[in-house]
DNA sequence: CGCAGAATTGATACATCTCAAGCTGGGTGG
DNA sequence: CCACCCAGCTTGAGATGTATCAATTCTGCG
């Protein structure tokens, strides 16, 4: 494991690019330093699996950087990619001792850990921590529902509409990239992942990439590189409605 | 509205059917005080909406008896159930405005409601109702995931089956009626229901009821009324793993 | 160069949807 | 009391979207 693939990390809290976004984001400055004292950091390689889906578990965390997906696997082998976890997003249960997904890093990923047990008594003393992490869980489940109408409902064009238009919004959030009405970003995941994401085959996933591609939707730049010439176009294949979907 | 639809509530909460598994369950009697005060009961008729997505919702509430449904709507005309909200279930979320889906009353029901404000005010009083939102939310959470696995790789069969099976689960949960190894209940969902919970049409659920009727996984005695006898039989049919599939 | 993993493309099979007709059982009004 | 009605359900026949199987092509890399 090449400790130059990933950036070196500055030990405190207090300057982590998700300090305000992750499950420590309403602690203050006592309480952050009583979780210094619990974490750690560690490097993932793209590819790699985290934990495997009923294996102990003996730490939760945070991921600092990459992105990691949770799947779950039926004995003869079929697929679903039940989560899609982003910097700042929550991995494991409190309370719970083992994983019920497959976790992989499907880039070189950091993650900022904590023993559970300890995690877990932190949190009882902790109201800001449970706080943060009910709020996260909610935003979660919302995800869940949101995605169980793209499985359930949407067709393939739609299906891949819907993942390209969220991955899209992450990155328009992250970049502010905004200016000209075009957003431009890399696919974080393989076209098998996607299948996996979408309930579809990988060819089916390939072949609807392909006609959007021909029809002017996305513009492609060898396999991952996309450009979203009209995101208002995008979201109508993706069946959405067409304003900005604003909950909360 | 006709009460007598209705079964009388005695307004305490220490004899309330879902006293030990509700939003309540961790609260001392202190506590329980303090919410019998901003408690309401409130009863619907099956068939009918309790909020439409969107709409201004001013209360929260746990399901007290009866079965209620959450479904996210598309411009055209596509549905799919994202929750079943059974006995002891949460309704709302707290710190949100307006609600996120249709929350509909599919058989009659009793609903214990708490005035939103009063309750989100609690909640930061009380870290024993945060504590238990935040389980049941991770509960319902993988029940989501479960269910993506469901919608997005399991076959027409599969799904009524695993549907089957989710219902035979809580009524051998609710009614201890093991004994002989034949599980018997009510179906609460109309086939067209039962559809927009899997993905599918009511034609292919009502197809693939009458096949495993033919096949004698299932008995049936009117649309509604169910007998499984093998229940290993029917996990087998929805592709589960044969354990119970014990987390945590 | 040539290999391997990732992706594309094609031909065909098949599960589910769609459209359509008919059945069933419980309630209602004549 | 019976005929009718209607929502819920079943069943059939054909259309269609996606999966499956198979052959190439791309791309980066040792």
């Amino acid at each position: 494991m090449l400790n130059e693939k990933f950036p070196t990390l500055n030990e405190g809290c207090s300057d982590c690019p998700i300090r305000h976004r992750a499950v420590c984001a309403r602690c203050d400055a006592d309480e952050l330093r009583l979780l210094e004292e619990i974490k750690y950091y560690r490097n993932y390689e793209a590819g790699q699996t985290i934990v495997w889906s009923g294996d102990p578990m003996d730490f939760v965390g945070s991921v600092v950087s990459g992105i990691a997906t949770l799947t779950q696997t039926m004995e003869d082998g079929r697929r679903q990619m039940v989560g899609l976890l982003l910097p700042s997003d929550f991995v494991g249960r409190p309370g719970r001792k083992a994983a019920a997904y497959d976790v992989v890093a499907t880039t070189n990923l950091v993650m900022c850990c904590f023993r559970r047990k300890p995690f877990e008594d932190m949190m009882v003393r902790t109201p800001h921590i449970a706080q943060r992490l009910l709020e996260m869980t909610l935003d979660e489940l919302d995800a869940a529902r949101e995605w169980m109408l793209v499985l359930g409902r949407k067709t393939a064009r739609e299906k891949i509409a819907s993942l390209l238009a969220i991955i899209a919004r992450r990155d328009v959030a992250l970049n502010m990239a905004r200016g000209s009405g075009r957003i431009v970003f890399d696919l974080p995941l393989t076209r098998e992942a996607m299948a996996d994401y979408l309930g579809l085959t990988l060819e089916t996933v390939s072949r609807q990439i392909s006609a959007l591609k021909k029809e002017g939707v996305i513009e492609l730049e060898g396999k991952r590189h996309v450009t979203v010439p009209d995101f208002d176009r995008l979201l109508d294949e993706a069946g959405d409605d067409s304003d900005g979907g604003v909950l909360s």
